[in-house]
DNA sequence: TTGTGTTTTATTGCCTCC
DNA sequence: GGAGGCAATAAAACACAA
């Protein structure tokens, strides 16, 4: 058997197709041509809908037979001799299949996207088209199936990802707001406990404060730059007994190291200071601090802290974490 | 009418499975 | 090794604005 396919190559089915007409035209050797038509059961006027592909294959006796098996529509003896002639003179071209070709197909595509061997051959049969034309709708139609898939599982990331951002950033604002809040109590706590007993140098407490700023007091670890029972006084109002926050003196939180006590860790570090070792650390307390007249032993340089916790953790921005998540 | 972008049909080459 | 699936791609058909 000698079958070429048009347009170069065939492709695999080439050789099955070929022996699929050919087996059809020589079971009906003195069939006419129209009988690979189907009637078209959308249009009455006569067009040609199947590809106009031209599968040639030169039967046994070496004459050369044209074979034209996927037309849904056309009239032999509507169109005459003529029609017919200068069809077979026209250049081979692609031809899309009919709409009712399309549902059928789309239809079967829904009950199952994978085609074997016997319902690719009966959907061609019931279709009037190649068992290949059948095939290949078929392995494009999951084609553009998974493009869609893979766009709808985009969009949903995207709406997943927006949504845990909004609340991320919703959580940070609000511990943001929490956190000035906190600042602010403590800090006029201690500014009525200066003034309730006295016993701050003013003139000096003058001269300091012009060098740190209220908003960021320096605090000790062991006293909050004031006397422990002040610190501890203030801290009461902010976290109530209940509070995981603060219990027994010492603050537990997640957002705080284990182990770290709200003396040294409830203010953020001074930026001035946060590239201070230690010596140098307590050297610049002992020049610095608000309240060194008033417990000088006592007083700790405030111990930095290494991480600001205001900034989003390093694996929410990390590649790996978002690689990690599950959806 | 024509240029351009999109969709559909078909081919090709590679890969996997039996 | 053959059959079939898939990705990439070509090319025809189609839609549509200018």
């Amino acid at each position: 058997m000698a079958a070429c396919a048009s347009g170069g190559g065939g492709g695999r089915d080439g050789g099955g197709l070929g022996t699929v007409l050919l087996q059809t035209h020589r079971g009906g050797a003195s069939q006419p041509l129209g009988s690979f038509f189907l009637p078209s059961s959308s249009s009455s006027s006569p067009s040609f809908l199947g590809p106009r592909s031209i599968v040639r294959f030169d039967d046994t006796n070496g004459s050369t037979t044209t074979s034209r098996p996927f037309f849904t529509a056309f009239d032999a003896d509507e169109n005459g001799d003529d029609d017919l002639d200068e069809y077979f003179r026209q250049p081979e071209k692609k031809r899309r299949l009919s709409v009712d070709q399309v549902q059928f197909l789309e239809k079967s595509f829904e009950v199952e996207n994978k085609l074997e061997p016997e319902r690719k051959i009966q959907l061609a049969k019931d279709l009037g088209l190649q068992p290949r034309q059948v095939a290949i709708w078929f392995q494009n139609r999951r084609a553009r199936w998974k493009t869609k898939r893979l766009e709808k599982d985009y969009d949903a990331l995207q709406s997943s990802f927006d949504a845990l951002k909004a609340d991320y950033d919703g959580l940070l604002k609000e511990k943001d707001k929490l956190k000035a809040e906190v600042i602010n109590l403590l800090t006029d706590k201690l500014q009525k406990k200066e003034r309730a007993t006295g016993t701050l140098d003013l003139s000096h407490n003058d001269a300091m404060s012009r060098e740190i700023p209220l908003e960021k007091p320096i605090v000790d670890s062991s006293g909050a730059g004031c006397k422990q029972e002040d610190i501890s006084s203030a801290r009461s109002d902010i976290f109530d007994a209940d509070s995981p926050h603060y219990t027994d003196g010492v603050v537990h939180s997640s957002l705080l190291e284990a182990g770290d006590s709200i003396s040294s860790y409830v203010f953020e570090p001074d930026n001035q200071s946060s590239d201070l070792s230690q010596d140098e650390a307590d050297n610049h307390n002992n020049n610095n601090f608000c309240c060194r007249n008033l417990l000088p032993d006592q007083y700790v340089f405030p111990k930095l802290e290494d991480e600001d916790y205001s900034d989003p953790p390093a694996s929410f921005e990390d590649q790996a974490f978002w690689s990690s998540w599950p959806y």
